[in-house]
DNA sequence: ATGAAAGCGCTAACAC
DNA sequence: GTGTTAGCGCTTTCAT
């Protein structure tokens, strides 16, 4: 037997249409004798709704549109996990894409998203190309740009800067009396965000009249294997720095096992220090350093917003968010 | 101005509707003067097609709907991004939810997502209630059930034995010379794939005549830390244990820390046997045993099973794909 | 408390 | 090559 219709499902419980479109959405002037009915025949026939119809027809959605730019650390998977949560209960359900860092992606993937209309579209980072950007503001739905607040917002803003926590870091290492830096990192080009976070710290550096003296960087994505890989080039070329800064955790948990592989003292001789605040590295053999970014809360606080905005009711509140990552690593 | 409908695109280009539709999809019946007009109007004037009413109209989508437990290990993102990838030119879309392994979760976000009308769904195991599975088969589209073999699928299967992975480690370790063993775990209530992998772990034990000397589990999910701590309780009790299987490798990898912090040498003194084949313990200081698994292998498979079903050209092809993980880190 | 009519934006099927 | 008609399955609005 083929998928029962509400019109079918209506004839069954011997009512009309509307009846038993208001009878399974539980609307208030429905008898309860009716109501039985029809939930008997809707659960004899298992009949499931067809929200295309059910959409269409009411013109609203209860889909969200997330984008993030890869799966391939922990990191966006979290957010997704914050944003799955903080919708939960609210009647609206998350549609996510994976860009893997390609902006001509990312723009298919979003016009691709917007054609299922869906009531808010959450994206990565703030640095869209324009015909992104003109895209977003045609859909005339909310949109909310995630992690980055480096950039002018769209409409909504959750995040924390990418630069300052790069400057916040390289004070605290300076303070802790470093001096000697390298730098390790992987796809710049591609990840913005960590390129802010090493601009940033570079402008402290000069600032106090220093700067790298030493980096390796690759095309490839940030790994633990890859960590540790640049690491052994960089300490091999240059031995005697005394603190690393890398674009991410990753990347760092990778430097501490090369240090521990060369017999290098972490952090008496070298201080490490990552991005992200990663549970993994409160784990590890040695200490390293790092700014800790609240990943699921952003998606949590993501969704709010979006309830908040879908919602509407007139004050939407805030319309950026930002968070201050905390430094932890360092000598406590 | 409100966003355009194809009627008002074609009216702004002087066609019809049908013209218009048949334009913008680039069917081969519209001269090329027409449809240069009409890809003009819709670009001048923003046009984003509906897919609600593409759908509800041509009574087919291209959603495929993915259900999993979590985003909290490295191990289902990695999936998606699989599913996600192997997707990729299609035309489809993979729609994710997170059960955060309840199965009544489970059950109403597959009940949700039905809803939708994909052409298609993925799920995480097949091992869900009764009333689920009826769901599932009533939804009349091509199921796919990922990870786990060990259980009567309803349609597609895509995964390993995790009975059998649990055997194939023990058959290893005892080979390796190993007998006085310890287990570390965690979430095993929810976990249903890492409690199949202990019991076919147990089951060659005692056919070798011997037996999880000691074990500690805990009701929290997975993780470095968990592992850390759970292992430095189990050998404060049995202090003489030469190997440890733990639930996955990121418990075990929490284990390798435990022991490098009590100066317990692994793996000379004791073996630490995980599971998954995360990058991650490619780069530890010390090797622990591992039974790699294909977790993007399994999503790219499953997005192939799921393009060849909609294409329906008859011949499906194999209904079952079984993986084998290959047992890394004894000894090599 | 229930029903009838109209229509959401698009495509399938059939004209011309 | 292009247009017309008739829905897809539901909700909205208005009637009773």
């Amino acid at each position: 037997m083929r998928k029962p219709t509400l019109e079918e499902v209506a004839i069954e419980a011997g009512v009309s249409k509307m009846t038993a479109s208001r009878a399974l959405r539980g609307a208030v002037d429905v008898s309860s004798e009716t109501r039985g009915r029809v939930l008997a025949a809707a659960t004899r026939m298992n009949y499931v709704g067809n929200r295309l119809a059910l959409s269409l027809s009411s013109q609203r959605t209860n889909l969200v549109a997330v984008v993030v730019p890869s799966m391939s650390n922990i990191v966006f998977p979290e957010v997704l996990a914050g944003i799955s949560a903080g919708l939960d209960g609210s009647g609206m359900q998350a549609v996510f894409g994976i860009s893997d860092y390609d902006v001509n992606k990312e723009r298919e993937i979003i016009r691709d998203m917007l054609s299922w209309q869906p009531c808010a579209i959450i994206v990565t980072g703030l640095d869209q190309p324009e015909e992104t950007v003109g895209l977003l503001r045609h859909a005339d739905i909310p949109v909310i740009q995630l992690m980055d607040l480096d950039g002018t917002p769209i409409d909504f803003n959750v995040g924390l800067s990418h630069g300052a926590a790069g400057e916040d870091m390289a004070e605290a290492l300076i303070a802790a009396g470093r001096s000697r830096f390298g730098y390790v990192g992987s796809a710049l080009a591609k990840d913005q965000r960590a390129g802010k976070r090493k601009a940033g710290f570079e402008r402290v550096l000069r600032a106090h009249g220093l700067g790298f003296t030493e980096q390796r960087i690759d095309d490839a994505f940030s790994s633990i294997a890859l960590g540790k890989q640049l690491t052994t080039a960089l300490l091999a070329a240059v031995p005697d720095l005394d603190c690393i800064y890398y674009s991410n955790d990753d990347m760092a948990s990778g430097g501490l096992f090369a240090c521990m592989e060369l017999g290098v003292a972490v952090p008496r001789q070298v201080l490490i220090a990552g991005f992200n605040g990663l549970d993994l590295i409160n784990s590890l053999p040695a200490p390293i350093a790092t700014s800790r970014s609240p990943r699921r809360a952003i998606g949590e606080i993501a969704a709010q917003l979006v309830r908040r905005a879908v919602a509407d009711e007139g004050d939407v509140g805030e319309r950026t968010i930002k968070f201050k990552p905390t430094i932890t690593g360092i000598g406590d």
